[in-house]
DNA sequence: CACCATAGGGTATACGTATACGCATATTAT
DNA sequence: ATAATATGCGTATACGTATACCCTATGGTG
């Protein structure tokens, strides 16, 4: 039964010193019932003091449970750059923190949205679940997502919640934070909102947004014009753009939701050039709160998404799938940050 | 010799359907050349149809190697929550991507300086070596990081590279940095100049480019006044209070030198309230070029740091490592980015 | 007092791969 | 032609853990 301590310790070696079997040790680790308090206690305190930690890899073969999640960073428009969306990074905190809360590492990885990451992690054995962050064609991406569904793989991925959503889904409530912006800058007098962001269901999220601010419009007895809704893709560029085809739309604005905060950045920037004085002129609220936000000129009103929250529910729910727990679709309440961008 | 196909493809079953030995399998797919061109062709075509996949766990506990590094960050004023240096933030993305070209996979924590970290993922048999990123207090750092080496973990680290640094580290050219911005601030006719960043051997990095700040004041006859260095650490809000020492202090200055974007953000702030013109009274420069950066107003002169370079020299540094090879310590040139801070 | 449940822990083995060896056959040198 | 290599692959086994199964000593139950 026994064999002496050699250089890294092992579960022979614990077993060996305590006068047990190597199975008790395992057993009395892994905290089985079946293992007296006498006998827990002195496999424990062994080893302590061996400094013996379980094998990751022998546990994972032998158990087929690696206890590790993988997260998929993944964007489109950056082909070479290391720009990952703010937002998401800020993410990352929280789910590592959770990860790590519920003794499970992080394997973590950026993808091009075109590369075969949905085949990546299929069954290497290396993680028991999928973490996807990203935006980026939803219409590509959801042939992506179908196949992981058909392969029964185990992920969840931060999105726009609703019900023809695919596969398990976490995200913020899109709509009640559009209506959020929109009450709020029809709350300081403004009538001609404009929304920057594609609102096609190529980008749910921000389809989602448009929704609400229509949705608060309407309840306030304004109808959201549809030639003051430009497509914009979550970067400064896309916003400058975006603003500049508005401005030289025609119709007049008093005021700008944008889908994102990049986006809202890059249509200050526009706005200003164009000579007009933000918020008098054209009130601007943003969409993320990311800590560019809180330094533009003016300060960037916006909106704040749980992202503590989100990291710990992303976590959880996966564990829950992965455990064939019956997991329900939630979404996360976002909140109104009031900055000097749409103060009167 | 043979079994049928079961549920998950296993060596097993490419050998049974090549007619072939197991070991010839693993032999063939790991690129041995003791297996003809003919049979490996085979294997691997059989091994593409069945889409199998190395079990990695398997993989790993034979071979003792996991082709997986670990990516440790730490922080500790940040208690609960979960701002990261966005600099650090950024590197992760180089990071990750050097990993995936060279084969490995990269697992990641964040931790509290003062937790065990360093002893966490000592052996656990999880990774091959492990990345540290973070600024800190260098004297507890440095404790931890003895124990590394002692337990000739393999490592590598962000950080000053200077001849007592311990184990292996990567750094930017931080004097020569702090040339460029002392060099830039004299051509611009700034004469008392002050350093934001803790000057002493806590940090030294900071310490680094104070010293090349004063290299290039003697090198231009001038020297540094002592009244003009004040103590911040990497945040906004110490840099805020850094710079209303400063203006307190009584001693004037027409430039500062922030020891990082965060620092010169907080002090802009200061000295905005103070009343002083930027960069007309007090021209400015950061280090690092954080996205905020380019936002503030004015938009802010800083120094910028190789962040592809480093990601690629640290993996590649410590695959060196672990693969036994001899690996010279090396710096990355840094570049100035020059914006409106320092515009005369 | 015979009977069975239970606690506590040992025995044997499987997880899937990589590698040390050995053994043919084919190749070259002498 | 025979001994010395080399080539290509099979045999056996180890990596370190977790778990199914079995066995023994109790203690309670009728």
């Amino acid at each position: 039964m026994g064999r002496p301590p050699s250089a890294k310790p092992t579960s022979f070696d614990i077993a060996y010193l305590a006068g047990v079997s190597q199975p008790t040790v395992s057993r009395a680790l892994r905290g089985s019932k079946s293992v007296s308090a006498a006998t827990r206690a002195n496999i424990e305190r062994i080893a302590r003091e061996l400094n013996y930690t379980v094998d990751k890899n022998a546990s994972s073969l032998r158990s087929q449970r690696t206890h590790t999640l993988a997260l998929l960073f993944f964007e489109d428009p950056t082909p070479d750059q290391s720009m990952i969306n703010p937002f998401f990074l800020s993410m990352l905190g929280s789910i590592t923190r959770q990860c790590a809360l519920r003794g499970y590492d992080l394997l973590i990885s950026f993808q091009q949205m075109h590369n075969d990451w949905h085949v990546a992690y299929q069954d290497s054995h290396r993680s028991d679940g999928i973490i996807l962050l990203g935006y980026g064609d939803y219409q590509t991406y959801r042939a992506k997502l179908e196949h992981l569904v058909d392969m029964d793989t185990k992920f969840v991925r931060w999105g726009s919640v609703s019900d023809d959503s695919i596969g398990l889904t976490v995200g913020s409530d899109n709509i009640g934070a559009g209506v959020q912006a929109g009450e709020h800058l029809v709350a300081i007098g403004r009538r001609a909102i404009a929304f920057l962001g594609d609102a096609s269901d190529h980008a749910p999220e921000f389809q989602d947004r448009y929704t609400g601010l229509c949705r608060a419009l309407a309840a306030a007895g304004l109808t959201a014009d549809p030639a003051l809704q430009r497509d914009a893709v979550s970067s400064e560029e896309s916003g400058y753009a975006a603003a500049q085809a508005l401005l030289a739309g025609g119709t007049s604005f008093d005021a700008i939701f944008a889908a994102s905060d990049l986006i809202a950045i890059g249509a200050m920037r526009a706005l200003t050039e164009a000579g007009l004085r933000l918020p008098h002129d054209v009130a601007i609220i943003g969409f993320d709160d990311i800590p560019a936000a809180s330094l533009t000129s003016p300060t960037l009103t916006t909106v704040m998404q749980d992202l503590k929250g989100a990291g710990e529910l992303l976590v959880d729910a996966l564990l829950a799938r992965i455990d064939g727990a019956p997991v329900e679709r939630s979404v996360l309440p976002t909140r109104l940050i009031k900055r000097q961008s749409t103060a009167v």
